[in-house]
DNA sequence: AATACTAAGAGATTTTAAACACAAACTCAC
DNA sequence: GTGAGTTTGTGTTTAAAATCTCTTAGTATT
């Protein structure tokens, strides 16, 4: 499979070819011929966040329509974003909430635990280690990593910061790590990007404002704050 | 001018006829006819953010093959979006990164500051205060608001949080605010979102896991973490 | 049971952005 | 000053995703 490069710029996506971002950011992504659209990957991610919140709430069941409308797409994309993957509707009655959170979550792979390892413990880093959303769908931070010899040892979180040299220990000892967050400066990003690849981390989720350079089997997903703030100020100035 | 909502999943994009992410920004994001493609703007301030940096150190000249490498995308696709704007560069030379980078800023609407509310001091509200690319770009962040009785009142940085319900005040006495970066959960995000609009601020950086209602001449663009770390979770998933 | 209604699913079409190719223009060397 | 070599800028092509249309399947009502 192809290299994939995702750029949320906002998020933007991208993949192998030179193709492109969108985002977050958006970002927007193309899939190679064949390949289910990265766009779509996104979407059903989103559903999944509008199915679990209505869940709650509602009766057991939703049409395309309902979805979109919550989504903010419409009920085409909807339907046509789901049917990648399966059927999973009934004609003339919609969509089991239930098993449709079921299904999405098997998709994107969401039935198991993944462990996540973050390296930067900074602001940011401290603000995503209590972010409630990731250990709600599964990704279980179970790491903290810094360069910084003030921030090695102490905790954070019923988590001990370890310098990122031990990293290939932590992983031989600990077990392997799926996903790598990239929370430290642009200067030292890439070789964070390395030292991860080189343990085996399989994916990133970057806040670095510097594209990685990654072997092509793994897959990068930048997040870059101030990029966001700009492409707004552009809009802001069209008038 | 449609409206655009904006999703950085990624990023991922969006814009009023229902268009895409991101977006994000994955992200994904269309341009309507006519207009400079999502993707191009959310380029352009990676280009920005590479030629600040290269500034520094090297040469004052760039070819759009040096700064396609250094964007990881292809040197068409820089000369295309520089295109859509002017021309920058000197044919058998390539640009000068001084004047290009006036003129990307100039562009990105970055020639003047721009005042920023920030609501929800949480956690993830106080990393962002503290993120230094902001600043350097001309965002000032010069209001903080929440709606917790235990954070109002209380000194962040400089600032002091007042109650989301002072807001109008705070434009009366402080002058307009442009964006509002909205870090409070799901739930209240929609009201604060409705908030910030009905006091005139027109672009929003949305950190809620959430899709926002706004008026046509409002943009966002939202960052879904937990989005993000599920699109890496597909891509592991599939092999 | 038959008919009207609803909504999913899939194929065709349109739209949009990325990739490409080439002409125009500038530099530098001789 | 002329010609070779570069690199920009843009018109054209290709490809991919969003939109739309239509068919199929299931439900409910009489």
């Amino acid at each position: 499979m192809a290299k994939r490069t995702v750029k949320a710029a906002k998020t933007a996506a991208r993949n192998g070819r030179a193709r492109n971002p969108t985002g977050s950011g958006r970002k927007q992504g193309r899939a190679i011929k064949g390949e289910i659209p990265y766009s779509t990957v996104v979407r059903l991610a989103q559903y999944l966040r509008i199915l679990e919140r209505l869940q709650t709430v509602g009766t057991g069941k939703i049409s395309s329509n309902e979805l979109a409308r919550e989504a903010k797409v419409n009920s085409f994309l909807v339907r046509k974003d789901l049917s990648y993957f399966g059927e999973f509707g009934v004609r003339g009655v919609g969509y089991e909430i239930k098993s449709l959170i079921r299904e999405v979550r098997k998709i994107l792979g969401l039935n198991r635990e993944r462990r996540v390892v973050l390296v930067g413990v900074g602001h940011l880093g401290r603000a995503l280690l209590s972010y409630k959303g990731f250990a709600e769908e599964g990704f279980r931070i179970c790491g903290l990593f810094d360069s910084d010899p003030a921030k090695i040892g102490t905790d954070v979180r019923d988590l001990q910061v370890q310098s990122i040299f031990t990293l290939e220990d932590f992983v031989k000892d600990n077990g392997a790590v799926e996903i790598g967050i990239i929370a430290v400066p642009a200067f030292s990003a890439q070789f964070v990007a390395n030292t991860l690849v080189a343990v085996g981390v399989k994916g990133l989720l970057n806040f670095a404002p510097i594209p990685l350079t990654v072997p092509p089997q793994v897959i990068t997903v930048s997040v870059d704050l101030t990029t966001n703030l700009e492409v707004i100020s552009y809009y802001l100035s069209q008038r």
